[in-house]
Order: structure tokens, then sequence, then C-alpha cells
DNA sequence: TTAATAAGCAAACGTTTGTTTGGTTATCGG
DNA sequence: CCGATAACCAAACAAACGTTTGCTTATTAA
């Protein structure tokens, strides 16, 4: 007696349609990926792919949509295992960040990849989705107990600039998301304990 | 006597081509830019374009040379007006780099937002370009003078993610260039104090 | 078994794309 | 003034594009 069969119909490739085309979109960026191609890589004809989605702009915004699903709950899951100590719990997020966006899907980095200025019909949406996310992070760096001079808003966009950044050039066996998460924390945690511990310094170097 | 006379024939619109490509393609990226929307922006026909250049894809490869040509310029000239400080030279690189990206022409930021990735014909033309330029910050991190137990890659990678990523969020009147290149810099700086400074910390959190 | 519908095929539509071709105009050296 | 050529126009090309339409197949509930 043969189990695998599919439970209802609509076990279907709209999953491989989307997980096709974030792979796409990120490797090839979103205008420069045709239906034709997803279609290809889908073994599907071009037409039928408009029974799952009414537009490309619509899939993409779809597939975004994922993205920022997967790496906000792969965010919320570290830190509600996370301890309590504020740096803790900045560094388990962006360790959760990067997880999410190495763990080989794609669907995240389409959040990071993609520019909503690319996607001229769905750009504020993108923008929504991406700051909704993002407000995690303005969270994080509010409980920080840093001194009241320094700029939580750049210190922020120096993380997110950097981890966004790293699809670029993480190399597997070399690189770990625990790894640069630590690294990339220990930057800034080090930085407040230096800021705090230094008061004469060569000229340029000051708050 | 009016002397705003064109010296040579080739006082043309090439120039103007090529500003408005920079715009172009940092607005909307490159396959997003259609030759029309160039021809639209220069006042010329699509086809009068193709005498200044042979293919689009050339084009994008010209103002990314351009693009990297300012902003090596930028970087070079600060670090030759600069001190011997190795941190001093890295910020005023920074601060150079980051000059370049914002000064309104468009062609630095077209080194770090076109992905060649998104141009297959000119991808390993444009990823040497960009790491022949991007190679001046491995020298300057190399002439760091940190423990020898930090990783001087990472820090960089860091910190070339967080200048690059500077555009999207860049406000003119509240950020400036050296502004946002000290704190930068300062962060990387006070984290080795920092790290110089501390041998017990909550754990997670040592090198 | 049958009616309903989910899912996809086959083929084409009109538009936009990058590019080419042949002719036209303006500027220049001689 | 004239031949040369730099610079551009006008018009079209084939290919690729996103999308639509009508039809077929497969699965399900009754």
């Amino acid at each position: 007696m043969i189990e695998a069969r599919p439970k209802t119909r609509s076990n279907n490739r709209r999953e491989k349609i989307f997980d096709a085309a974030a792979v796409l979109f990120v490797e090839k960026g979103f205008s420069s990926t045709s239906i034709r191609d997803i279609a290809k890589a889908t073994d599907m004809l071009p037409g039928s792919l408009y029974y799952h989605f009414s537009s490309k702009e619509d899939l993409l915004t779809a597939v975004f949509e994922e993205g920022v699903k997967r790496i906000s709950e792969s965010v919320d899951t570290a830190l509600a295992n996370a301890s309590q100590d504020p740096w803790e719990r900045l560094q388990a997020a962006s360790e959760a960040h990067l997880s999410a966006l190495l763990d080989g899907s794609n669907y995240a980095q389409v959040v990071v990849r993609i520019l909503p200025s690319d996607v001229p019909g769905a750009e504020e949406t993108l923008v929504l989705l991406r700051d909704e996310y993002e407000s995690r992070f303005i969270s994080l760096f509010n409980d920080l107990p840093i001194a009241s001079d320094i700029d939580r808003s750049v210190q922020r966009l120096m993380l997110i600039g950097a981890m966004n950044h790293v699809p670029v050039w993480f190399r597997k066996g070399r690189d770990t998301p625990a790894g640069l998460a630590h690294k990339f924390i220990s930057t800034l945690r080090y930085a407040q304990i230096g800021a705090e511990m230094t008061y004469d310094l060569p000229s340029g170097v000051k708050a």
C-alpha cells in the first residue's frame, strides 16, 4: 500500500516555483530574471505560472514576504531562547539574521539583495516589509547599556550594512554565522568598553 | 569676443550620456534601465547613443570604470595628504570613500550598487575592477597595530559593508561623510582598545 | 460514475527590448 | 569654398519580454 499520495490537490508546484524564483532573483536580480527562466527551472511553461500568481511583481512580493517571514521567525525564535543580557540578545539576533541569509534557500537574501527601486510597482510595500523587520534591531540597540553620546542609529546601520554584505564574500568552511555574529558584536561591544576607558587619544579619535 | 566655442568637435554629448547613465543605473538598476531611458534623459534618439558605445554592457562597463577611477582618486588623494598614523589613514580613506559615494554624480555608487552578476557579459571585468580598488583597504588594515588574534579580513569587510550601505539611509543635513567615517573608524579602533583592556567578560564575548 | 474544479499545456498576443542601417546635418582643415 | 568626417536622426529590425486565451488533463467529492 503506497502512502506517498498527495493529501490535497494543492500539493503542487507552487512551492517549487517560489523556491526557484527566490534562487533566480538573488542570482540574477529581479529584472534580469524572466518568467521563462523560472518556468525552465520548474519544468513548466511560462503561461502556466500565472495560475499561481497574477504578475511578476506579485511573485516577487510574495517571495519577498516569505523572506521577511523566515528571517523574522529566525530572529524571533533566537530572541525567545536568549538570555536577558542586551549584548547577548543582539548577538543571538545577528547570528539568526546571518543564518537565515545563508541557509541556502535564498528567501532571506531576496530581502537584502532586491532593491525596492528595482520593482517600481511594489516599492512602498517592500520598504514597509523591510522596515518592519529591521525594527527589531532598533529595539535591540535601544536596550544596550552604552554611553549616551554614542549614536545608536549609526551603530545599528553599521551592523546591518555589515551583515547584509556578508553573502557577497561568505565562504562555507571558512566562515560561520555564529563566528561572524560573534566578531561583529564583539567589535561593537568592545568599542563601548574602549571608549569608556579612553580619555586621551591622538586627535580625531574622540567621539 | 565670445570664448565659449568648442575647441574640438568631440565637445559633444558623450559626457552627458555617461552622467545620465550613471544616475539611471543607480536609481533603477542596470537591467531596468533601457537605452530609451538614457536617450530620453539626454534628448537624443536611442540609436544615436550607439555612436558613443557599442553595447549597453559596454556603456555600463565604461561608467563603472569611471566610478572606480573617481573613488580611487578620491581615496588616493586623501591618503597622499594623510599622516603616517595607520588609524588616521584608514579614517581618511573611509571619509574619501564615503564622499565619493555621496558626491551626487552617482558614478561611485555604480560601483557598489550594480552587482556584477547583473551584467553577465562583463562580470569578471567588474569584479576585477572592484577588487583592485578594494585592495587599498587590505593594505590599510594590514598596517593597523592590532592584536594578532583579530581577524583583519572580517574587520575590513565589516567596514566596507557598512560604508557601501550608507547611500541607502544617508540623509543630507543629518549625516556627513566625515562624521560617519569618524564614527565607523572609532568603533573599530575603540574595539581594539576595549579588547586589550578586557580579560573577563560574560561568556560568549571573548575573542 | 459523474460533475466540478484544480492544475497545467499550447499557442499566441502586443509591447518593449537592444541594436542596425542608411541618410542627414554641422563643423572642420586645407 | 570644398571634401571629409564627426555627430546625430529617422526608421526599422529581430528577439525577448510579460501576459492572455482556450483547451486538455488529472484529481476530488458526491
